[in-house]
DNA sequence: GCTAGTGTATTAGTAGAGCAATACACTAAA
DNA sequence: TTTAGTGTATTGCTCTACTAATACACTAGC
């Protein structure tokens, strides 16, 4: 079950945007499965109702999950796909922002994967 | 001479924080040299002093430009290589964040080398 | 000492993000 | 057709980031 940080910094709703995608991707939400309902898991999480639709309706965006009226929330069947592609996305924003640093630099391709590989090593994989 | 963008969702005095990066590494202002005083500049991008001042104060907290008493701020030594640093540093960021991703897909190092290589490829150069 | 130039501090206004309270509208199932 | 469950819309509060107006304090140079 997915705990919420009141304390962090990072919106709640994106805490359950991240906590959602990471327990469809481990599989605790098969495809074509229900979600918890938006109301079921405000009161599990302590939250209001809109602050889980909101995640939710941003999971829909992006092909993850699907609604059905009155029926609640379930996973698409190629959410697997779908948010491998997205975090795809995700990294290549970071990696268009490394490459915008690396122009105003003076840099090249080359530089920027050595760079890239350097910093790769000391990052913890746990 | 840099300019700012009204519309833009980055704020005045990061625009001012990269321009001047910008500036500095270009050899616009070289080492020891002196950068338009905060009015000045205030003036010349109809902006409040304050602005300006809070870009030249994370500026000088970088180690980019020091100031002088009564006379104005001016480019550190040494700050081409400050700047390097920090860019480093801000890549490692980026990079930071593209690692948590790939943790919570369960992808491991060489896989995020392969993304990053491969999305590398599509990127403009310029 | 005066003056014109520096950077700095205080205070306040504006806009936006995030979240909750509450009421609404729809649907399945009995 | 009723009921209990869905998601949705409206509204307002709070907090924070950003910026500006204004007044202050210091310093070089005459």
């Amino acid at each position: 079950m997915m705990n919420i940080n009141e304390s962090s910094p990072v919106p709640i709703y994106q805490q359950i945007i991240d906590g959602m995608r990471r327990e469809i991707l481990a599989g605790v939400f098969g495809p074509d499965s229900r979600l918890p309902s938006i109301r079921e898991l405000a009161l599990a999480l302590k939250v209001n109702p809109n602050t889980i639709a909101r995640a939710y309706q941003e999971l829909e965006a992006e092909g993850a999950i699907y609604f059905k009226r009155g029926q609640g929330a379930f996973v698409t069947a190629k959410s697997t796909d779908d948010l491998l592609r997205q975090a795809r996305l995700e990294m290549a924003k970071h990696i268009g922002e490394i490459m915008a640093i690396a122009r105003s630099m003076g840099l090249d391709r080359s530089q920027v994967r050595k760079i890239f590989d350097s910093v790769l090593e000391q990052q913890e994989v746990k």
